[in-house]
DNA sequence: GCACTAGTTATTTTT
DNA sequence: TAACTAGTGC
């Protein structure tokens, strides 16, 4: 047999050459499962089937990408090429986009990303009068997004008594109204959303017979990763085009599964055999990432679930360390620890820093990560939070590049009609979206006949309109022989954009410019990439790609080695040599939102259970006793997560339990070799632990370190730091001069006068600024 | 119509 | 704390 099948495990084995029929892999964390599944696939190609006729469905693109190329180097590029591989929605985007016109869509439909659906609905709550603190759009959206992810079309919301009642119940009883008029609006613009990939694809499977006989007869071999993360729009899918032959591979981990927010639906892994008797099961248990340790301590919690599959994950692996718990006063020494410990680290063990992950539960706990990070000189990288292309510089050139594709798209326009400011104000815009609803036309299509339509609005205004429409349609006819990247740069300029962004020299905009430059590079990047790969280069491919990217896909590869700092949930599928899980307290992790029922309770140890899984050799939980939320200082308490993991698994580098009254305001025990109080502590373990930190007061701090010092100076400025005649330097204006000052305290005033920024009053206690001279 | 300011409010996780 | 909004003055 081929030898690649030497490096597998027995189970492996088995998963791998089994060929037809329905098949659930129940696959441990760790226990290579991305190799069971590229292997089966270069094996089925082995075995002749067409690479054509194979769909794998994964989690993210980057997940894609990286078993393309894998599978690639076992069967050879141009075989590998015609694979169907990638997430659901970027699969049926493309699917979406050949057969668009079966569903009245136009084939270069956009894409909404999920803040222009919170805008639109925002805006139509606004049209219908509605009390947008009672319907606010992101709570609007969460709802019409689940009604998707249920294939609960707007008829199917009237027809259901019982969800009609619940919004009755929560006093939103427009919701109905809403959910229509959102779909109507989107279907005018030629819009669909991110659920509309899914749910669109479920109508036309199901409106349309020879397309649904179609895409069964291509797809003869189907297979869906992370499967315990499918809602039920994609389960029905994906049983869908599976029906004709029912070769359909799913591989999953119920344990792992995190995502019921958004629709996810844990009973599709649990039921696969009731929807296929037929149905053969494979287990991989053996774990190869972890120590012995992290294995046991992770299976020692998610044994207080419930609802699981039957399996028992299990290792070879050296025991390796304990897994560290730290407790800090404050969430900032809590950065300061792990930046400290990252450090120590990377002296002793020479290890590289892309070895290393902080996750946490909440995008915001990074902030005081990153501080920590920065003071201590190491390089590190944010997942999440505003990916490149949400950045508004950014964003708002992408908008001018949809309306040349797709001209009714709503979102798009109104993000620009007045950007860069050419005097087209909220009521003219109010006018034009009233105009284009009782017309049912898009506000483009307005636009064109502003002559011959009354619309009350003034001369001078007409003319700004008119003008922008000018140059619009002049772009719109220039991109037509014009490439995506050529297309970018005219509209960059011809709009006066980027002067717009140059004008004011500010740093601030200074690195806007540099985005858009940015941009620029990727789109040629994207061209070039795709031409040898003698795929789509077009812009509308070029704007796909886009929307459904995330943030992993946007990471450049010659960056320097950092640390990644991300989510729990973004760091699924990954894995890590040293992994600090921060922030363990309650209310925060588990989520105060997320323990009102058992089952969110659950998912909440899951997630736990997935952050301690992705360390290959040593964990680190840590948690602090007070946190700023919403900038206001808060008690913590310990999460409970902490007491169920087996506590022989466990070393308290702070004692356990603490007494309140004692170490309030100093923590002694944080650089105490040896704190009393600490259980279930191995003896040579604390003999290395107190080895270690001996070493670390050795530690020289280097030089170059002065020079973050410097920045960190950067801060507010109180009574007496400032005096007249001082040049500044402030995060916006750049410098200026101080002229006069007023008020004292906390009211204390500047007056000062910048170069480009002109002159400004500012009260100090908000503002950031750095003497210079 | 626009720029600026003062006040308010929010933090769960994302394709 | 920071991001967004409503209100104000030009």
């Amino acid at each position: 047999m081929d030898t690649y099948l030497d490096s597998l495990n027995e189970a492996q084995k088995q998963a791998v050459l089994q060929k037809d029929g329905p098949m659930i892999i129940i696959a441990g964390a760790g226990s290579g499962k991305t190799r069971v599944l590229t292997y089966r696939i270069a094996h089925l190609m082995k075995q002749g089937i067409d690479s054509f006729n194979i769909l794998s469905l994964t989690f993210t693109n980057k997940a894609a990408r990286e078993m393309k190329e894998r599978i690639a180097s076992v069967v050879g590029t141009t075989e590998a090429k015609n694979l169907w591989m990638g997430t659901f929605h970027s699969v049926f985007a493309r699917i979406l986009r050949s057969e668009a016109d079966k569903l009245g869509f136009p084939s270069n439909f956009t894409i909404y990303d999920s803040q222009d659906s919170v805008r639109l609905i925002g805006s139509i709550i606004k049209e219908m009068g509605l009390d947008k603190e009672r319907y606010k759009s992101k709570q609007i959206l969460n709802r019409i997004s689940s009604f998707k992810n249920s294939l609960v079309t707007v008829r199917a919301y009237y027809n259901n008594a019982d969800l009609q009642e619940a919004d009755l119940h929560a006093s939103r009883p427009k919701v109905g109204e809403i959910y229509k008029e959102y779909v109507d609006r989107c279907f005018k613009a030629g819009a669909m959303d991110f659920d509309d990939l899914l749910l669109r694809t479920n109508e036309l499977l199901a409106r349309f017979p020879e397309s649904l006989a179609k895409y069964q007869s291509r797809f003869k071999y189907i297979m869906v990763d992370e499967y315990q993360d499918t809602n039920h729009s994609q389960y029905l899918i994906v049983k869908a085009l599976a029906d004709r032959f029912q070769n359909i591979c799913v591989v999953g981990d119920d344990s792992q599964s995190i995502y019921s927010f958004r629709g996810a639906n844990i009973q599709n892994i649990l039921n696969f055999q009731k929807d296929y008797p037929e149905v053969k099961t494979f287990k991989l248990e053996q774990n190869y990432r972890s120590t012995g340790n992290i294995v046991n301590a992770a299976n020692s919690v998610i044994e207080k679930n419930k609802t699981k599959l039957d399996k028992e994950v299990w290792t070879t692996n050296d025991a390796g360390e304990l897994i560290q718990v730290m407790r800090t006063i404050s969430d900032g020494e809590e950065g300061r620890f792990v930046a400290q410990s990252i450090w120590d680290a990377k002296m002793n063990l020479q290890l590289q820093n892309d070895q290393f992950a902080i996750l946490y539960r909440t995008n915001s706990q990074s902030r005081a990560m990153e501080d920590a990070l920065r003071k201590k000189g190491i390089d590190y990288k944010i997942y999440g939070g505003i990916s490149f292309y949400q950045r508004k510089e950014i964003k708002d050139i992408l908008s001018y590049l949809r309306i040349l594709i797709n001209p009714n798209d709503e979102e798009a326009l109104k993000r620009i009609i007045n950007y860069p400011a050419r005097g087209i104000g909220a009521t003219t815009i109010d006018r034009l979206t009233i105009a284009a609803n009782h017309y049912k036309k898009s506000i483009f299509d307005v636009l064109k006949y502003i002559d011959k339509i009354d619309l009350k609005i003034n001369a001078g205004t007409k003319n700004k309109l008119n003008n922008f429409m000018n140059m619009m349609l002049r772009l719109q006819i220039e991109s037509q022989t014009k490439n995506a990247f050529e297309i970018a740069e005219t509209v960059v300029k011809e709009t006066l954009l980027i002067k717009d962004l140059e004008k004011d020299g500010t740093p601030e905009s200074v690195s806007k410019v540099e985005n858009v430059q940015e941009l620029l590079n990727g789109i040629k990047d994207f061209i070039t990439d795709k031409i040898e790969q003698g795929e789509d280069a077009s812009l509308t491919s070029f704007l796909e790609d886009v929307a459904l990217a995330t943030d992993f896909d946007s990471k450049k590869e010659d960056d320097k080695p950092s640390i990644s700092l991300m989510t729990i949930h973004q760091s699924k599928g990954l894995e890590y040599s040293h992994v600090y899980v921060v922030g363990l307290e309650e209310n925060l992790f588990p989520s105060a939102m997320s323990m009102n029922t058992r089952s969110e309770l659950e998912e909440e140890r899951r997630l736990f259970y997935v952050a301690i899984t992705r360390a290959e050799k040593v964990a680190y939980l840590t948690y602090a006793q007070t946190r700023y939320r919403w900038g206001k200082l808060v008690d913590a308490e310990p999460s409970r997560f902490l007491e169920e993991i087996d506590e022989q698994y466990l070393h308290y580098i702070t004692p356990k339990t603490i007494a309140p009254t004692i170490n309030r305001f100093v923590d002694k025990s944080l650089f105490d070799d040896a704190p009393k109080g600490i259980r279930f502590q191995k003896p040579i373990q604390r003999k290395k632990i107190a080895r270690d930190l001996a070493k670390k007061k050795e530690i020289i701090v280097p030089k170059n370190l002065k020079k973050v010092s410097q920045t960190a100076s950067k801060g507010n400025l109180f009574d007496n730091d400032i005096i007249v005649g001082n040049i500044i330097e402030h995060e916006r204006f750049g410098r200026g001069e101080v002229i006069s000052l007023e008020g004292k305290g906390p009211d204390k005033k500047a007056m000062i006068q910048f170069g480009t920024a002109g002159k400004k009053n500012l009260l100090l206690r908000f503002v950031k600024l750095k003497i210079i001279g």
